[in-house]
Order: structure tokens, then sequence, then C-alpha cells
DNA sequence: AACTATTTATAAGA
DNA sequence: TTCTTATAAATAGTT
């Protein structure tokens, strides 16, 4: 994308490179963004310049936590190594949340059964503790929604307030057309409230 | 960059979602790669999907030694977080939240240094159990503070406006004396927010 | 999984 | 370095 379509290996001119470095790995970081964003998902990227200098990215977690939770449950020999392929891990996917729950509940009540070994249950940790952090950062969007909402709200009030105000101070020396402006400006506040996905959702607290 | 631009937040249809994760995660697991191919660098990139599978790009070394070097040579302050937002929250024996991720790596990097027991690590792993779960208490607690005063605030407002409605309302067959009214229920709201305490605390979520 | 209408990223130039 | 712009790439919605 650009004036040229450029080859895919190294950059030879310094200043060139030096310049591309800059732009790709702000765009990269931003689409490193956007993909948590949009499907909710972790993402924990770094980039060393080339004098190792880091830039860093990551979303929710502490990149160290992240870092720390893909040592656990991936060896070292195991990870891709040249070329960057992408790592599919061997994990069992659980269908649904009461699934997972079921799982867990049988496990606790019967946690020596010979059918669970160790590790089945180390991964199940990993499993809910991924579950766990997707719901506070589900949770954590839906309440912030929610202020927004109330913010929104408040400053409709304000605003039609103000309009009351001043129709009040102009009804004061002159008595006429007062009723239609408050019931306008009314209007808007309610046409508002009654759109139902601007509504806070503070059930989700 | 499709039929329509999107907003940047969660999508809301599963299919959906699922569709566009598949599509993005394979666009900047590719960016990944141009930019260490173009710029010869090193780049290491970790996306979670919803379920905990990992998908990894990481190039020249493993992601392995690419993430030892990472912890080995940098500070937490001094990494560049595009991301943001380091809360530095003073809580029990630990300054600060980079001081404690510093403690963590360490221990998380040389887990078998002799001066660390089993015993002190699993103790460790309790007073940030700990930790968390305050925290988490006390946030909960600022946003529901918050909430209820966003809550209080509206209610005052629409009382206000009722009010304000009403004297345009009788001002309408009978204009004297509004000026005084309007001030008064004013008042109220201003007297209310000028209470610091009562303030939203935002800042917290 | 393929297809395109669009949006987004960016290479080169200023 | 930063801004502009022509063009390449990515991708959202569709089939």
């Amino acid at each position: 994308m650009g004036r040229k379509k450029l080859e895919m290996k190294r950059i030879e001119d310094k200043s060139t490179r030096q310049v591309t470095f800059s732009k790709r790995r702000g765009g990269l970081i931003k689409k490193a963004r956007d993909l948590s964003v949009l499907c909710d998902v972790q993402v924990a990227l770094i980039v060393f310049s080339t004098l190792g200098k880091p830039y860093v990215f990551s979303c929710g977690n502490s990149l160290a936590k992240i870092l720390y939770h893909y040592r656990r449950q991936t060896k070292p020999e195991e990870m891709v190594t040249t070329d960057g392929c992408e790592a599919e891990s061997r994990f069992g996917s659980f269908r649904t949340c009461s699934e997972l729950v079921q799982i867990v509940n049988r496990d606790l009540e019967e946690p020596y059964v010979d059918q669970v070994s160790e590790n089945d249950l180390i991964q199940l940790e990993n499993q809910i503790d991924d579950a766990l952090r997707q719901i506070r950062s589900r949770k954590t969007q839906l309440i912030m929604q929610s202020i927004t909402a109330l913010c929104e709200k408040e400053r409709l009030l304000e605003e039609e307030n103000k309009a009351l105000a001043k129709k009040i101070a102009a009804t004061a020396t002159d008595g006429n057309t007062a009723h239609e402006v408050v019931t306008g400006s009314s209007d808007l506040y309610h046409n508002y409230m009654n759109d139902r996905s601007q509504r806070p959702v503070l059930q989700f607290l």
C-alpha cells in the first residue's frame, strides 16, 4: 500500500528503512489493539528496534501475566521457532459456559477420579482463568457504557434546563409562546431515553 | 476497510465476531512478518482466542528467547507501553504496581534460586491474591459510588426541570415572581455538585 | 470459502 | 520530521 509495491525483503536504504519501521510499527500496534477490541480477545505484541528498544502492546493483563500464562501452557520446544507460523495448541475447547461449569463441578466433587490427570486440571485452571478474564473485561466494558450513557443523559438534562431557564427569563418580560418551546426541548430528552440501546446496563455490575 | 466503517467496539454478533477474528488475526500476523522482514527487526506476537487458544508469531529467535531477552533487559518502568494507563496505586508493603511486577518477574525468571523457597512463593501468591481481591473490591465500591452520584445528579436535574416547567406553565397565565423561583431551584443542584465528596470518581475505573 | 465495494495503511514526494 | 497524496492492501458484508 503506497505509491509502489514493495518487494518483501529487507529495505537496504537505512533512512527509508527507519521511516518504514516507524510507520509500520505504529500500524501494527493499532491493528493489534483493534483486534483485541473488536473481537474481545487478549493480544500481546513486542517489536524490538534495531537498537534493541522494545515497543510493546498488550491489553487487559500486563504483558508479564500474558507471557507467564503462555509459558505455563507451552513448553519451549513446542514453541514455533523460525519464520513464524501460528502455533495451534492442543486444548480441548469447551462449548459453553455452563458446560464449563459442569465440568468444574464434576471435578470438584470427585477430584481424585483417575480419568482426571494433573495435566487436565492444569489445563482446566488455565481455561477457567481465561474465561474469568474475558468476563471481567466484558463487565468493565459494559460499566463504561453505562456511565457514558448516564453522562450523556446528564448533559441533555442540563441542556434542557438551560433552555427552560432562558424561556422563563424571556417570559418574565414578554409572556407568550413559552409552552411550545418547553415541549420541544423535553422531546429531545425523552426521545433519547426511549431508545433502549442507550440505556444504562446496571444489571451487569 | 470493507463495505462499511466499523465502530471500534466489541462486535456483538458472535458469528460475525468469529469471522472477523479469523480474518484480522491472519492480517495481523502477516503484518508482523512483513515488518520483521522489511525492517530486519525482531517481532513477537501472541493472540489468544476467546477459548484460550494461542496463535503465535515470532521471527528469528524462538518466542521464548525473545521474551526472555525482553524480561532481562527491560525494567517495567522503561517499557514503552502504547496502551498506557499505568496506575501507581499504593497498597500493602509494595510501593508501586511496577515494583510488584518486578518482584514477580524476578521470581518467574529464576524460580529455583535458593533464597526463594517453595514456601516463600506460596506466600507471595497468597499476598498478591489478597491484594488483587482488595483492589477489585475497592474498584467496585468506587464505581458504585460513581454511579450512585450520577443517578442522584440525574434525579435532581429532573426535579429542577419539572419545577421549571411548572413555573412556565404558571407564568403563561399569570406572569409574576417567576425569576426568584428559578434561582432557588437552581441552587439545589449547584450546592450539591459543589460538595466535592459527592462527585463521581471516574478516574478509578 | 470467494467475491467486491470500501476503508485503511502507507511509499514516495513535498 | 511531519504532511500530503496516489496507490496498494486489508477487510465487511455478501453470495
